[in-house]
DNA sequence: CAATCCAATGAAAACGGTTTCATGACAAGA
DNA sequence: TCTTGTCATGAAACCGTTTTCATTGGATTG
């Protein structure tokens, strides 16, 4: 591969010379520029990004830390985040902490080490469990999809109690009482502030969560199909599965069908998330829509703003969700 | 942050035992060992990646060029990539190329540039459509989803024709004749090829190929549903759908069942691919399982001893797939 | 016309490690 | 005792750019 220097030679004119014509064309006469320019295309010269980055001592590069990166919301995070870093020319370093947090301590470590210029987290856990100084970590860091609005990094999320408090009062405006939970991982905070939610909403309508009725379980397929059985054969007399996330509802669709119930007379389920799969259901899935996409583009964005060091609005953006309302819930007969 | 310098005076030694002490530590007398490490301890040194990676001109990264991150499919190959990855001690980097092939050159010349090492790209184009001059490209180059199994570098992907002929054989034989199609993308290789492996078992049976049972679309949920709405609207005679992935067949089961029709009385329908979801629909999906996250494995696996220069073995594994059968599809009544 | 200023360019010093090669000390073998 | 070999270490070159600073020549200004 040639060399600035080989160019340099060709086009007789010194190194730095040719450096500009890449970096700062502006700066040369049109016909030396034109010397370089057809010296490097001659040789077919690409600087060595290697050489470049070391010297100016960044890499263009952010890491994105992802619990499960063939889950579908997390994927489209990514994928909004792919978009922004694209557009304002950082490469993406994807790593797939399968939710472990030594894993994700070592991504840190990774922008200490000239790997990365910042990390974006998604999922639960915040720079403070990753770092034994958090405090005075000045790490670019930029959280997504999880909590923690008082961290001093940008996080960007949804108002998960809000939005599961609507899901629950959609729920309770159409007469059931008697509401599953398929809460996803215990001890999580996202499970906790959904169930916040939905508490607080049972709450305003003079009702008090039942805990037999509430089972918790993992963020996926299977984990929704298996707590739904837990749940059903524990309780056959709820009237409503609110489920927390499309995952979860879906596998408790497929439960519930196994169990001869029919959706959505038998048996209302709703999901969270609104991931495209949800529309295709038998019934089509009620449930909350999370922009995941967006999520990760204003989180990238906010990286950006990080890096150039020009941040500026709201550092903890708290992002819209809706209520999609589907074919998934029925309103509750009384029984005459 | 703290120099190799800094370390090294600290120590009273110089920077070259420094060095040493983190990549051969052997080399050293444990003494001497014992003071350095003591030494970087206290000052927090972590050796500069980005010096380290220029100086040996590696960069210990490989780049995985996907059409969509958020496609199921690819996520699952992308994390299968990325175990194998990890544990081999390199990094990923992830672009989404939204199938431009723009991007996709753009991401060879990353390689050329010094930003990784190799390439391991998903999907239809091969090398030979992203590099002028293919013939002489020695970029360790891995192809993977795709096709070519003449190419010169590694390729890792499944027997598209053998895989789509036993699903259409496994549809004949339960008396099935008036198949539609509900191929992908027209003019993909992997659509060519499956089509080539359905009208192989078409002819076996001694039935040739309806053009007009065919209906090509995206590779996606919306795409199965507009595919499978066209095709019914124009030939209700059909007593099977075969769709070349299961997105596009969940898309169809949707379609078929706002049409009123019964699944699988009225309609068989099958997938490919074998993703998660299909297990979970209604009717749940027969389809024909492609292991993702093997092919993700295999590829990066022989990235590996491509960069290793060690590659041995098969260099264009064909992945088994298997035929899973569940619910979608019945046996064809005769009518009497 | 002299004094300034500016634009274009080159020489050389970084950037922070790794690696080659030389050196010295010490142990083993003749 | 002398030679040889080995081991631990240091000095210095090197990786391929960017960037600072100095220099030159020509244009501009007073």
């Amino acid at each position: 591969m040639a060399q600035i220097r080989d160019v340099s030679k060709l086009a007789g004119v010194s190194p730095a010379t040719v450096s500009r014509a890449f970096s700062d064309p502006g700066k040369l006469s049109a016909e030396t520029l034109k010397k370089v320019l057809a010296a490097a295309e001659e040789l077919n010269y690409k600087p060595s990004s290697l050489a470049q980055l070391f010297r100016v001592k960044r890499t263009n590069t952010v890491l994105v830390m992802v619990p499960d990166i063939a889950n579908v919301l997390f994927a489209r995070v990514v994928s909004g985040i792919e978009r922004i870093a694209a557009d304002n020319g950082y490469n993406l370093l994807v790593i797939d902490t399968k939710d472990n947090k030594d894993v994700e301590s070592a991504g840190i470590e990774m922008v200490e080490t000239y790997r990365a210029d910042g990390v974006i987290q998604l999922g639960e856990r915040a720079l403070r469990w990753l770092h034994r100084d958090a405090e005075k970590c000045t790490i670019p860091f930029v959280h997504a999809i999880g909590t923690g609005l008082d961290e001093s990094y940008p996080t960007v999320t949804i108002n998960n109690q809000a939005a599961a408090e609507s899901m629950a009062n959609y729920l309770l405006s159409l007469g059931h009482r008697k509401i599953g939970v398929l809460a996803g991982i215990k001890g999580r905070l996202v499970t906790q502030h959904r169930l916040d939610g939905f508490r607080a909403a049972m709450n305003a309508f003079g009702v008090t969560l039942d805990e037999g009725l509430v089972e918790y379980g993992a963020y996926s397929l299977s984990g929704g199909a298996q707590s739904a059985q837990r749940l059903l054969s524990r309780r056959r007399d709820a009237t409503a599965l609110l489920a927390m996330s499309d995952e979860i509802a879906i596998g408790a669709i497929r439960t519930a069908q196994d169990l001869g119930l029919r959706l959505p007379e038998d048996l209302s389920i709703t999901g969270f998330d609104n991931i495209e799969f949800g529309k295709y259901c038998e019934p089509p899935l009620t449930t909350v829509m999370q922009p995941a996409e967006r999520i990760g583009e204003v989180a990238m964005t906010l990286m950006c703003g990080v890096l150039r060091d020009e941040l500026q609005g709201e550092i903890h953006p708290l992002l819209p969700t809706e209520l999609v309302i589907r074919k998934s819930v029925c309103r509750l007969e009384e029984p005459a």
